[in-house]
Formats: C-alpha cells, sequence, structure tokens
DNA sequence: AAGGATATGAAACATATGTTTCATATCCGC
DNA sequence: GCGGATATGAAACATATGTTTCATATCCTT
C-alpha cells in the first residue's frame, strides 16, 4: 500500500501539466487537502475536476473518496508500527535513519504517563519566572524551547548566556521559579550543578534528558526520559523536540487568557515592524 | 468570531443528547473533523444527518461549509495566534501529537529522493567554508546542524552572530564556499536577500523550509521541502531535525579520513579538559 | 392527564460533488 | 502534412451531501 506522496512522486515524470499542476498542490498542502472536496482542489489548480479525477485514477485510486480515507487515516492510526513497516530500507539510507527516528518517537512517547506531562506543564505555566538550561548538544533543544515558551509567558531565560557565567543568573533562585533543563548525553558537569543549586533554592525543575541521566535526575521534579539512538553518526533529538513542543502548547493551555494576549500582542508588533514574511 | 471549541463550550450545558454526543465528537477529533462530510460525522456519532444540521446551526454557523471552513483556514496562516483562534482548545494527547510528528517524518522522507540529499552532502562536504543560516524560529535548527557539522569538517560559521549583522559574514562569500539556510515559514525577508546574494556569488546553496518557500526556494542549489504541520499550537520541526542529522552524517561519511580525524582531536580535547561527563 | 415545548430521525428536496463522455486541441512520429 | 495518441475542459450524468419539512416521541409544567 502506498503512500500518496509516493505514489506522486512515482508517477511526476510521467504527469501531463495539468494533473501536474495538482499533484504538486496536493504535496504543498501537506495532507490538508483531505478538508477540501476534489472539485475545489481542482479549481484552486486551475485545471478541470475531469483533470481532478484522472490524476486520482493515474496514481491507482479507486476515486477520490479513496484518497482521502487514506490521508485521513494517517493522523489516525496512531499506530506507528504502520509506518515502520514501510520504511525498512538499506543501512545508510534515509529511510532507515527515519525508522529509528520513528521508533525513538514511539518509545519515548509510551514511556510516558499523562499526569507527567501535565505536572511538566504546571511546573511551567506557574513559575514567576522559567530558566531554560542547556548546554552544548542540548544547548540547540534548550533555545527552540526557551522561543515556544516566550510566545505564551512572559520572563522565560536561557541559560547560558554568551560571555556570562551561570552564577548571575542563578543567585536568586527560588521556590517561585522553575528551571527546565536539558541533559542528554556528553554535557558538561556543570549541569548536574546547576540541578542540585535549584533543588537547594527549592526551585521546581523539569528535566529531559536521555539514558544517561543517572543520578542527576534525581534532583529534579519532574524527568522525561527520551529515546535518542540515531541510525549513523549522531544521536537523535525528534523526541526531545517533539516533548518541548507538546509541552509549549501545554503551557499555552494552562494559561488560556494571559498566553492569548500575549500572542496577539506578539502579532501585533511583528505587524507593526513588517518584519515577517507570511 | 469565536472559535468552534468556545462555541460548543458556551452551549454545551443546553446542548439536547444528541448534538452533545456530536459536539463531543467533534472536539475530540481535534479540528480533523474537517476531512469528513457532515453525513459521515453524525453517523459516527451515531445520529441523524438532520441532528447534525441543527447543531451547526446552534452553534452559530450558516451551514456545515462555514463550520469546515473556519477549521480549515486556522491551517493557512502562520501566526500561532491563529492556532488559538481555530477550532481546537489545544487539548489533545500526547499520541495524536505524536500522530502528526510521524506523519510529518514520514511525508517529508516521501519526498526526497537519494540523488538530492547526496547533492547537498557533496555541496556541505566540498565547500571551503560552510556558512549556516537560520532566523527566529529556525534558528534552533541553525544552530543544530552547526554543531552537528562542526564535529566532523573545520570552518562552520553560523548566521546571525549577536551583535552583528549579516553583511561582514556574507562579504567574501564565493564559489568554494557553502550556505546551509533554514528558511521556514514567518521567517524574516533578509533570508531570502541572503540567498540571492549568495547566488550572484556562485556560492552553492542548500536550503531546508516548508510549504512557505515560493519564490525563495529558486534561489537556492537543492532545496528540501519538510512537512511542519504540527498537532497543536506550534509547528513541528521533527522533520527538519530529522533531515539535518542525516546530512550531518552524511557529510561525515563523505569527507571519510578527515571526519574521523577531526572526531578524534575533539575527543582528544574534552579528555584534555574532562569536560564532559559520559 | 392534558397541553405545549422540544428533540429526533425519516423522508423530501435542493444542491454540490464526483465520474464519465464527448468534442476539440495539442503533441509527436513518420 | 497527415494520422494516431494524448491531454483537456465542458457538459452530461450519477451519486452523495446537506438542508428543510413533517410525523412522532419525549419531556416538562400546570
Amino acid at each position: 500500500m502506498h503512500s500518496l506522496v509516493q505514489r506522486i512522486r512515482d508517477t511526476y515524470a510521467g504527469l501531463p501539466v495539468g494533473e501536474r499542476k495538482l499533484a504538486e498542490l496536493i504535496l504543498e498542502m501537506q495532507g490538508d487537502f483531505a478538508a477540501y472536496s476534489a472539485t475545489e482542489l481542482a479549481s484552486r489548480a486551475g485545471v478541470s475536476k475531469a483533470t481532478g479525477a484522472r490524476l486520482v485514477r493515474r496514481l491507482g485510486y479507486a476515486d477520490f473518496h479513496e484518497m482521502r480515507e487514506q490521508a485521513r487515516n494517517r493522523f489516525q492510526s496512531g499506530s506507528p508500527l504502520a509506518e515502520l513497516s514501510g520504511t525498512q530500507g538499506l543501512e545508510g539510507t534515509l529511510a532507515h535513519h527515519l525508522g529509528h527516528d520513528i521508533a525513538c518517537l514511539t518509545r519515548t512517547v509510551e514511556t510516558i504517563p499523562a499526569e507527567r506531562a501535565q505536572a511538566a506543564v504546571n511546573i511551567l505555566a506557574g513559575a514567576q519566572r522559567v530558566t531554560v538550561v542547556g548546554f552544548r548538544n542540548s544547548y540547540p533543544l534548550a533555545f527552540y524551547a526557551r522561543e515556544l515558551l516566550v510566545h505564551v509567558r512572559p520572563q522565560v531565560n536561557l541559560l547560558p548566556v554568551s560571555g556570562q557565567t551561570a552564577s548571575e543568573e542563578l543567585s536568586d533562585l527560588g521556590p517561585t521559579d522553575a528551571i527546565l533543563a536539558f541533559g542528554f548525553r556528553r554535557r558538561p558537569p556543570v549541569l548536574g550543578r546547576i540541578l542540585r543549586i535549584a533543588a537547594a533554592a527549592k526551585t521546581p525543575t523539569v528535566l529531559l534528558g536521555d539514558s544517561s541521566l543517572g543520578e542527576i535526575g534525581k534532583a529534579a521534579n519532574v524527568v522525561f526520559h527520551c529515546f535518542s539512538r540515531g541510525a549513523r553518526l549522531f544521536d537523535s533529538y525528534v523526541a526531545a523536540m517533539s516533548l518541548v513542543n507538546y509541552l509549549g502548547s501545554g503551557v499555552a493551555l494552562a494559561l488560556g487568557t494571559s498566553a492569548h494576549e500575549r500572542l496577539r500582542r506578539i502579532e501585533s508588533l511583528h505587524e507593526e515592524f513588517s518584519d515577517l514574511e507570511p
């Protein structure tokens, strides 16, 4: 059972102009095409309904309904095995790499009880200030987390700060603050020290890391173990990335109106500065 | 203009049994209801089409098409604010979130021919200097990419540099250099200018972005479109993250001995500094 | 218990969607 | 240039969808 993307890719070279336009639109829509009728899609691509129907048949579907059904099931199935079964590429291929990442994602999510995620969200939503901490390979994750959080809440700081030591930032840590820390392997020892300082200051701490955490995880209130085994040279951080995204939006949900207002102000400023493309 | 979720919440207490069942199903589906017909939804909820139409009217929509349209429109707008004002209330399980991330990963990988990945690897491995470029939401990805590349090759720079403008870094760009750029939506316009400058300087460019790329993708030599539709408030970057990882390890492979030597030297220095935990 | 209000689904109806047919244009090979 | 193959969209047609109407059941108040 080939996916729609695969089918488009396999037939793209032989597609006539009109059908190609429609195929490109569908790819661009990232599965959202399922929320549109075949008539609307054809119109948007600037081709006729008949051309649309022909593309559907050329791609091997009985009809548009079957094609839409397949797209809908992509999100619903929730069964990573279904995705994995099509991804068994040779060692070294992108497909093989994908298989590892899916496995990391799936295994990580399976280990997380809803209450733990909610506890993390509550800590991050309830604190007066949040300090996000990540060194070295954890730094992109920490940066990303800070980026998301600052969209929905005030006073989110990032550590390390270039040109500074951590002491300045941590000197007034207290129980009304929170720490969101990333502790993936090959981390500098300073992370463990920061976590102990936070524990001593009774600062609630959320920690994302991998199987290397060991003792340092004990200093944190909420700990997430992310699977990070990569297919090749480097570790995989897709699970951590995904979890950060989930927690970030969870914080927005927990904060409700204040997050809403903040997003609105940010948007308004973007417009005033005209600093973003669509 | 109230969101669908808000409307359901406002009227929930007064909803008759049948309409309530349908409303609950719609909430549960998290905006995915837009990929289904009103007839299918009613059937799934175990109520009649007529009851479905009545709920639509009770919620204040002229008809089902208007309701679906509102759901679809949130897909198009790039702002997190639009996510909040859309159909979903940000609720949803980690499993649902996972489903979206897996779909993004899978769909992205499916669109990438092996030759394109190899072309990108060749550019990044063959250049004298690599400049990695990413602004705002693309910055964590750019940072990560730079981090990986600098493990396996020399002279990898990151843009933006705090406190500087891009001009200094780009002033001596030439055909022996390479650019690795990240252009996800809601990017500042400077990215497009950088890509045009690189093209004018005949600097080979690899670009990762999403469906918002449009014209700016034309300035790059190798373009990857990553699917980035998130399940909740924020876009998903797991596909981009995964691809960066793959390309980074591909560069190591392409460089062979020099990459191994470099990794060895880095490791030796880590040991000398005793700056990493296991 | 009676009456009024409300809910519900089947059926009728209106409209939209999706598929197929047909006429015509375009492309390609000889 | 001619003929055959292919592409395309308008139109015809079949079917599905969505809305409204109507008959009946249920609930609530007096």
